[in-house]
DNA sequence: CTGTGTGAAATGATTCACAGCG
DNA sequence: CGCTGTGAATCATTTCACACAG
């Protein structure tokens, strides 16, 4: 999201539709997936089915990013990972910062999927100067006043928001003087962040709120 | 999602847009912020300021779902939560079974957000036998074999799916043997699950490439 | 005036229908 | 045939424009 409200003039296109963009990341893992179980083409059909989606929005999809398929054959996996993680610029994003050494922060490290999609935590902070100098999972925890200098000197470009509400704007204050790009924002307390900051948001709570509306919605329609 | 490919006759209505009820819960969290800050009436400007969205929208939001404002006033926060939580359902659908308990379960756990949602965790399992018995923040972990006796003798029917690779065919056997209504899906492995159930799925990894996937397009657009 | 409420218009995404290729 | 590729049609969501209420 952060899609401004009133964007008048000039609205910029990120080279394909975001709903296509959001979908990519989940095409590129079954295509490891197969890639790894040794498979070489897939259809279009195969892969919707495995996601509950259509063959056709597969194709527009990968045709919309330049993934190039072969009648008969359906799409070359290795060819096609390439394509979308190039799309994706995951390689030039590769390297994210954790903030935040909590049951959260420790989720995330101990994420699978965050290495399946490519991403490595680099560092891992923490508002909390008891916990510098601990150990999560292996990683160090340094404290928060160090990633202003670090973002500076590695060239990280997306921090992970995983700290609680009592450290939240110690860690806003920090981001804000970065110049990251990205905040993947885990707090659920959607704070406010710099409007030259791509920022998604993602918590626990509202999902499972949305699908308990999703469910009462179920209900309301068959009655 | 899951919105399954071929939907030929008979759409179900939900009562609302998908994305309005997925907004639905972030409005809700803002209103209790304000309510218990002490405030009474909030504008459907300010309401949507905080979240980067237009104040059209959010009218248009509450009002699709029932909730009344008042000119020059605004919403009236405490009865806006009432009508909001009542569409949602949350109250029918607060309790909440939680099935793996590594890191990923741990911070489900230790989540504020859930609990400021209005959910509740109300058992924990896991698949493995050695972590039964044992105690995750203070919730006592239950072999997954008691899972299916205790959805129907509790009603419960969501469930957070929070478990590795490995335990995921016998979790979903599990979940597939339930009445269960809905299951949050945290695998990011895409399981397949009984088309009866409303599945909503999220990883940080995807999300992950995502945002990465954005910030390349904005740079793709800036060239 | 400052705000809500809502039909109508605009935008955006998905799905269809069919051409084309191996 | 089986499967891709894509303009055109459909469907969904957002935004606009303006009536109306305190």
């Amino acid at each position: 999201m952060s899609r401004g409200p009133y964007n008048l003039i000039m609205t910029k296109p990120l080279g394909a539709p975001l709903p296509t963009i959001r979908r990519l990341p989940v095409y590129v893992r079954i295509l490891k997936e197969r890639h790894e179980a040794g498979d070489i083409w897939i259809s279009s059909d195969a892969l919707g089915r495995r996601l509950d989606l259509g063959a056709i929005q597969v194709r527009k999809d990968l045709s919309s990013v330049g993934a190039e398929g072969k009648a008969k054959h359906g799409f070359p996996i290795a060819e096609t990972i390439r394509v979308l993680t190039e799309f994706l610029g995951t390689d030039d994003y590769a390297e994210v910062f954790l903030i935040g050494a909590g049951p959260l922060g420790a989720a995330v490290l101990a994420d699978d999927n965050v290495v399946r999609h490519g991403f490595k935590i680099v560092a891992v902070f923490d508002p909390d100067r008891d916990l510098s100098g601990a150990e999560v999972f292996g990683f160090k925890v340094f404290p928060l006043s160090k990633m202003t200098d670090l973002v500076r000197r590695t060239g990280v470009k997306i921090a992970v928001l995983a700290v609680g509400p009592s450290a939240l704007r110690e860690a806003t204050d920090v981001i804000a003087a970065t110049e990251l790009e990205g905040v993947f924002d885990l707090t659920g307390l959607a704070p406010e962040l710099p409007k030259r900051m791509v920022v998604v948001r993602e918590d626990f709570g509202s999902h499972l709120a949305a699908l308990a509306g999703e469910l009462g919605g179920k209900r309301r329609a068959e009655r």
